[in-house]
DNA sequence: GCCATAAGTTAGTGGAAGCTAACTTTCTAT
DNA sequence: ATAGAAAGTTAGCTTCCACTAACTTATGGC
């Protein structure tokens, strides 16, 4: 029984599927076509394709018309890919000054071009971070993933005083916004008041107070 | 008259192409499709194709059978590539403790993924530098590149003190053996004998003495 | 339990870039 | 001056990854 350490040469779209799959699996069992096709704006038909060559490449399993599963295979190989993309976006902001908005886009390009020397180097130069800047956490090189179970804001009970934890780093303009109300990893918020039917929800951040609304709530998520 | 900065998304492929295409004309005239394969590695009739969909875009100008040349797009377009891949190297090794044998592959796969804001960043990182760390110059924003009129080690006479001024990056053992002889862009040596009919050179380098074969010496260009 | 709609798949096409094999043009050496 | 070698091209194929259009399967509301 061999580990041999193959390296089968990802193309950046498998890549890309692979990291997408593993985090739509992240939040419900298994990843649907549609799901993937939107995520990567692409046309469901082409993920069938797709789909297809990852099954034969062993690194999904795939259920007819019932959805898709990562391997033990593609499971490590989306790490690996996460893990680049995190330690990049760590690095760019922590040693060239990089906003937190636009790290993401220059971190989806390089991540299929680094080599795990750089990456090693690059995590090394900053002090081996352990959370990306959106406060995602990073992968270690083996694989493992230190997932905290954590609350989203919008189901924080009034009177709380919690801890960001981590945000969504897709969204640019939203992130721009958030670092302009001081909600970012690290910050103490204390939940002032929220109002019913998914209403808008008051916050105490520093000696400030803000106010937002409960979609964006859903999207920031806290610890203790 | 619209100087409109179209932006038309070449492929990492094309951007080899130009940046190859751009290296052979600088050693005569135009460049073949047979030099072009064995630079990139590449059969000639894929260079054929190739050359076809780079005139169609405008990029080279090609007379059948004759050879290539670059528009003033094309160049354009290789002049960038080349700062990118020459600041991105000069950042590895400047920043990330990188030996200077290992940088030239991995800016051949960063230089296609990496924005001009990143580059930028780099480059300001580092002081702007002015060449990489094999001594070939850096063509700055705007396309213009400063080539110095430089000799072959091979060809100073005996006796000369000469300033190493640059080396090629492409063979990474052979920069591994120039490091170990101390030989590096910015080293004075100075030249004690050299046997006839392309014979190996002796060298003085610091206080010590090397013996170098001549092709080796004629990858070696060197200044006052 | 049936059927409309949502979800997923297949078939066929296109472009980019590579390949081999076979051909044509140019160059060079006698 | 010309034949053979070297250089360059064409034709035809392959793989990857996208697309649209048309089809099939699954599901949920009545």
């Amino acid at each position: 029984m061999s580990t041999t350490r193959t390296i089968p040469e990802l193309t950046a779209p498998v890549e890309d599927y692979l990291k997408v799959i593993f985090e739509l699996e992240a939040g419900g069992g298994v990843a649907g076509t549609n799901e993937i096709a939107s995520t990567l704006g692409v046309a469901p038909a082409s993920v069938s394709g797709m789909v297809r060559r990852l099954a034969d490449q062993g690194l999904i399993a795939h259920e007819r018309y019932r959805g898709v599963q990562l391997t033990k295979a593609g499971r490590l190989a989306a790490l690996r890919t996460i893990r680049r993309h995190r330690i990049i976006e760590a690095y760019l902001t922590t040693a060239l000054g990089y906003p937190w908005d636009r790290v993401h886009d220059e971190a989806e390009r390089l991540e299929h071009a680094a080599s795990d020397e750089l990456i090693d180097r690059m995590a090394a130069a900053i002090g081996e971070p352990t959370t990306d800047p959106h406060g995602a956490p990073i992968p270690t090189r083996d694989g493992t993933l230190d997932e905290q179970p954590l609350q989203t804001l919008d189901a924080v009970e009034v009177g709380a005083r919690v801890c960001v934890q981590r945000v969504g780093d897709r969204d640019a303009e939203q992130l721009r916004y958030l670092a302009e109300l001081g909600i970012m990893p690290g910050r103490r918020v204390e939940v002032l008041a929220r109002a019913p039917f998914d209403g808008p929800i008051s916050l105490r951040v520093g000696r400030l107070t803000r106010t937002i609304g409960a979609g964006l709530a859903k999207r920031i998520l806290v610890g203790p």
